[in-house]
DNA sequence: AAATCATATAAACATATTTATATATGATTA
DNA sequence: TAATCATATATAAATATGTTTATATGATTT
């Protein structure tokens, strides 16, 4: 039981379910997520360490960047609870931002060439802004 | 979001588990879930109300008994998270113990005729010696 | 090699949660 | 109605968690 309940304490945290979310759908770096959630860099770190801590992601380092993920496979029980969140959450207001964020922050990515945190971050501010 | 997460803070406690799962099966006093579980009175009673308050509970009052099950309307997202414990639980040592110990506690509830606390209490307490 | 950048970790603090102890409530029975 | 029983709640102590600030690491670029 216990993995169980340890597994339900780390969903039990909003910033962790958004960060689960977002690198279901892509590899992000700590950077990134920063952007896209608007939280601090040791908030994102720490996080993410828990989650690796679970075995929950899967980390690809590209020079100084590290790129995590969901792992794809994953025991039986944390696939099922991820898809019964994942469903859930398929119309939450704040998921949803985050996703436009993050496809904003891809498109930028694109159009730079690089994820040069200092340019990004203060990207999403300006979008942040005009909302 | 906040009431997924709010679910998943219910579920990353084990006595909270253990009580739901077992109040999924039948319902039951405070009473006895301190027996089945084995700890104090108040620890049972803030759990309840904790469970409550997020109206996963439904209670049914038979003179100073309070009995207690698990709501059969829940929202399609706490249904199948609960589905997917349940599933995930099949086989733990710990559930498995608690449902054993349900069902003595049930037989000896026959037996007596009522739901005495004192000498249910000291039953579930020989009966946990002799392990 | 020095400087810079991305990320990780440590330390410190505030807040929340769990649990036990003590007490209160509300129902029943003597 | 007094006593007892089952349950609830208030309080307090212990522990855990989340978050920020400051610092360290490890890689890259100049």
């Amino acid at each position: 039981m216990i993995s169980e309940v340890q597994l339900f304490k780390l969903l039990s945290d909003e910033t962790r379910v958004r960060i689960l979310m977002l690198l279901g759908r892509r590899e992000l770096c700590v950077c990134q997520l920063m952007g896209v959630l608007g939280v601090s860099q040791p908030l994102v770190s720490r996080n993410i360490s828990l989650l690796s801590s679970a075995d929950l992601l899967e980390e690809r380092r590209e020079g100084k960047l590290v790129f995590y993920s969901l792992k794809r496979k994953q025991s039986s029980f944390v696939a099922r609870i991820l898809a019964v969140l994942k469903t859930g959450l398929k119309n939450d207001k704040r998921l949803l931002d985050d996703l436009r964020s993050l496809g904003e922050c891809y498109e930028f990515q694109k159009k730079t060439g690089k994820c040069d945190m200092k340019t990004f971050l203060s990207f999403m501010e300006t979008r942040r802004g005009k909302r």
